[in-house]
RNA sequence: GGUGCCAUAGCUCAGUUGGUAGAGCAAAGGACUGAAAAUCCUUGUGUCCCUGGUUCGAUUCCAGGUGGCACCA
């Protein structure tokens, strides 16, 4: 028989965390955090890492294994989870995966196309040309050297144009002729839950739950990371604003606001991603028992 | 009770020397295959409080009304 993935998703705050246990408990597996933050180890209270007793409940992976300062990509995450599952299959029949990092979930459920990686001075020369020739200077390169990706990318996002440029600089090749459009075969079932409640209902909880951030520490955790605070690991929403006012930028009451502000837009991108995707069902975080008959039904069929 | 000020987008307000209106905030929709909690794109019709008057034309001027605020009694 295939094993299987339960692969949980939705936006920030619907309610993953407790549902994952009581999922995993149902068919005694253990989680996949698929979640781009809580895998740092120095950023807990701002990434609503589970607490100490869900933890205790049921075994969890992939959750502060990096720290802050290491490099690492969906790409990796890809890797090491589905070699992980790999040794994990040899001894269980379900995992359960759950995060809302939409570009992690689709590593590992769909792959990502094989790249380069990329050498830090690449990198580092095309920012440095970035700020000194410019955004429009690296896009009429672009043009010139790939037009392919040139023609169907979003121009105006500077992260695509340096993206497909290290690529270019670091092969040779452009950046298109990577890029297969394919999806991964994986040995294993994938079942996709999405959870959904009124977007009302939604942004209470949020609001909420930041409110409970900052009564949990998230303050003193962000002074403490301060100094790291251009790592690519601390551009996330929680931390970014407490730096502000850390910095004297604001008030701490506006610091919550913009939290608050930035966690509801990126629940809103995590609706419009996870959407796409018509393989998942929905379920309301509460029909516990709808979603595990439905598990069920389907990884008994296939 | 009297006087004055105010009434415009979900909120705070600007504005129209009379030709049916726009900022900030909030919000909505979307893109996205290696930095993704990142990055990027798009979206503003709203009885301009109500009724009447003047006018070719009123959200704008005038009168009355209603509501709010302030001061005086």
């Amino acid at each position: 028989m295939k094993k299987n993935l339960i692969v949980i998703v939705g936006p920030t705050g619907i309610g993953k965390t407790d549902l994952s246990i009581d999922i995993a408990k149902s068919f005694s597996s253990e989680i996949i955090s698929s979640d781009s933050r809580q895998i740092y180890r120095e950023m807990s209270i701002g990434t609503a890492v589970p607490e100490q007793h869900h933890l205790d409940a049921c075994k969890h992976n992939f959750i502060g294994i990096k720290s802050i300062s290491d490099y690492y990509n969906a790409s990796m995450f890809e890797q090491e989870v589905v070699a992980f599952l790999d040794e994990y299959y040899k001894e269980h029949d379900f995992a359960v995966m759950v995060g809302g990092s939409m570009l992690y979930v689709d590593a590992v459920c769909k792959g990502i196309d094989d790249l380069p990686t990329i050498d830090p001075e690449i990198r580092a020369e095309i920012m440095k040309r970035r700020d000194e020739e410019g955004i429009d200077a690296l896009r009429a390169e672009l043009r010139v050297v790939d037009r392919v990706f040139y023609d169907q990318t979003d121009i105006k996002n500077p992260k695509r144009i340096m993206k497909a440029l290290e690529v270019f600089h670091m092969t040779g090749k452009p950046y298109s002729s990577f890029r297969t459009n394919s999806v991964k075969e994986r040995p294993f079932n994938i079942i996709k839950i999405g959870l959904q409640r009124d977007r009302e209902e939604l942004y209470t909880r949020i609001n909420r739950r930041v409110e409970i951030m900052i009564e949990d520490g998230l303050i003193d955790e962000a002074k403490s990371l301060l100094k790291f605070k251009d790592l690519n690991a601390l551009n996330t929403v929680g931390y970014k604003e407490v730096f502000g006012y850390l910095q004297d930028q604001y008030p701490i009451e506006e610091a919550v606001r913009l939290i608050q502000r930035n966690t509801r837009h990126y629940a809103k991108k995590q609706i419009a991603w996870f959407k796409k995707d018509e393989t998942t069902k929905w379920f309301h975080p509460d029909n516990i028992q709808d979603i595990i008959d439905y598990i069920k039904d389907i990884s008994a069929t296939e």
